[in-house]
DNA sequence: CGCTACTGCCCAATCGTTTGGGACAATCGT
DNA sequence: ACGATTGTCCCAAACGATTGGGCAGTAGCG
């Protein structure tokens, strides 16, 4: 009979004494592949093995599986703010798509800072994780190049940088997409809130979106931005501030544009109709604002999930290549006057 | 000499044959209380582990250590979701604290759905944490008492239930205090939107309101529904059909509000003027928004920090008392008419 | 000088798993 | 009938850390 049938979880050992068999056997019946459970014991021994494992309620010890194996089943992941709706969806991809691989992760926020993603990077790495994804990627630096030297398997998500393997969104189409409903819109005054310069999410957005003006002959100018409201705030005035002024903006991200909503009402401005604004990401907010926000959809959750399944591959030993997805813009009232 | 300088982590045993000490010594003196490392060795050899330590850069593996000690130093966070912008902000605060007590977090989303909630629970519990915070509590339901007479450690933040240990704001009062507000401006004919009906935190807030009203002799009618935009707009639909139509919409969730102002303005009125709107937790949302949203503040960040501290409580054999935050009333342009 | 009390270490067991290598019988091929 | 094969298991050594209990040598005490 088991030693302890309340105190302490059961273990292999316990399983092993009450069905009277070698605690190696019972770790290759529960734990094997089918053959070598078959080869480890009797069709009667594995049955009594299994029905022992499910009535004393035995539930491996990771802490014993980890040492033994030196693999933790652990992901790190490091996002700017988890407080942002779109980092914390891109999360819970990874983490439905780890869950699914029987892997666990944990997030932890850098606020961008290159100090805090190296030491939480650190911080990972202690608590040996099998591997990262960042989400907080900055373009320049050279911080991932020497975590990619130590050869610590990773990939980015949401933002690229350098050849490191990614999964974006096509970025730079979904700001060529808003450059050319503008037009179509006959906005030849605009302006772009480009947010942080270390992001390829902005600057790829911005990007795509002044090179399609620029091949319709027209010059945009770009502020950039914290990603948040108060930052598409006053990069916004600062646009409005221009003569002759701007009839659109577009701002990288749905929190910089409801920041420029604000700023072209406190202009005494009518958001959508004296100035047209859309922002970036879809939101779910972006349907529900009193002006509903003309916005450029990309499958964070997807997004998600598809890094950590290229992780996975990461530590299968391959060098898999980056995907980026596609974008879709969804039109609404902050961009037609009319409607 | 260490046996494999590049190729594996050091170990102590990699640190206790450079110093040409035992393991235990070693152990001792990079782990113990100050008073251990004074008896475990000399000056010298204390000085010469140390240096060894970091020039190996050793790293305690945190398997070994939580296997050989049956502490984890992992704190599982369950969550409704964590895209939802207050659970974020309250986990950051969770996250916090437990970096500064040494402790990893990890989060995973119930949905709010028992079944979830039981299944993403025994993961934890199989990861072998120390203990819980559930952001998901559901007041009604037995799985708490369950888990509490498993004697499992935990603590709940943000909705309470039952006597467990809990961190909130005081969400009843905050009720009141947009009740207050409403009354004060002169609202007599007015709705709430109360949120699920097995949150402690809409049920509060909806109850502080309420019953605020009664005092002043007025029946409200309240409408359940989803925490998210979505849901506030519907339930504001159901409002606004009520004749003689409300003035006033109470919210119990910033996202609600923000649909209910879309169906404020859906419905051909004026959010704010015609029909004024009040939120809960004020979101930074809130302030940027087109017509900016009075809201009720509550510590989020904090509670998620207090939150962590009570589990440590816990987990030190404590029964700490529940704690409950106040509320503060931020007054905006959406309940102001005239501004 | 004999006894105790430190000081400064080391030994060895233990946590729960995994895994290479046998051991011992029964069965098979020839 | 004899060696080879196969089926069933067991042994024991890790993985890296913690921790109770030694055991020398030196110092202090009467």
């Amino acid at each position: 009979m088991a030693r302890q049938d309340r105190k302490r979880p059961a273990t292999l050992r316990t399983i092993a004494e009450s069905a009277g068999v070698d605690v190696s056997t019972v770790s290759r019946v529960l734990n094997g592949a089918p053959e070598d459970v078959a080869r480890a014991a009797s069709r009667e021994t594995v049955d009594a093995i299994r029905e022992w494992a499910v009535r004393l309620d035995y539930r491996p010890n990771p802490h014993a599986k980890s040492l033994r194996t030196a693999r933790s089943n652990l992901i790190g992941v490091l996002v700017p703010r988890l407080s942002d709706v779109v980092l914390a969806t891109i999360y819970e991809g990874v983490e439905d798509a780890a869950a699914r691989h029987g892997l666990a992760t944990f997030v932890m926020n850098s606020y961008d800072r290159p100090a805090e993603q190296r030491a939480r990077t650190e911080l990972a790495l202690s608590r040996r994780v099998d591997g990262l994804v960042f989400g907080d990627a900055h373009s320049d630096g050279t911080f991932l190049d020497e975590i990619a030297a130590r050869r610590v398997p990773f990939v980015l998500v949401s933002r690229h940088a350098g050849d490191h393997p990614s999964v974006t969104c096509d970025d730079y189409r979904g700001g060529g997409l808003v450059a050319e409903h503008f037009l179509q819109l006959g906005h030849e005054r605009v302006g772009v809130i480009a947010g942080e310069p270390f992001a390829s999410t902005g600057l790829d957005r911005m990007a795509g979106f002044v090179d399609h003006y620029r091949e319709a002959g027209i010059d945009v100018p770009a502020v950039h931005s914290a990603f948040d409201t108060t930052g598409g705030h006053k990069a916004a005035e600062n646009l409005l501030r221009q003569r002759p002024r701007p009839t659109a903006i577009f701002a990288v991200n749905d929190f910089a544009a409801i920041g420029a909503l604000g700023a072209v009402r406190d202009a005494g401005l009518r958001p959508g109709e004296d100035v047209a604004v859309a922002g970036f990401n879809d939101t779910p907010l972006a349907a529900e604002l009193p002006l509903p926000l003309t916005s450029v959809r990309s499958p964070m959750h997807e997004m998600g999930t598809r890094a950590l399944e290229l992780l996975v591959s990461v530590l299968g030993g391959q060098k898999p290549a980056s995907e980026r997805f596609d974008p879709e813009l969804v039109v609404r009232a902050s961009t037609l006057p009319g409607a």
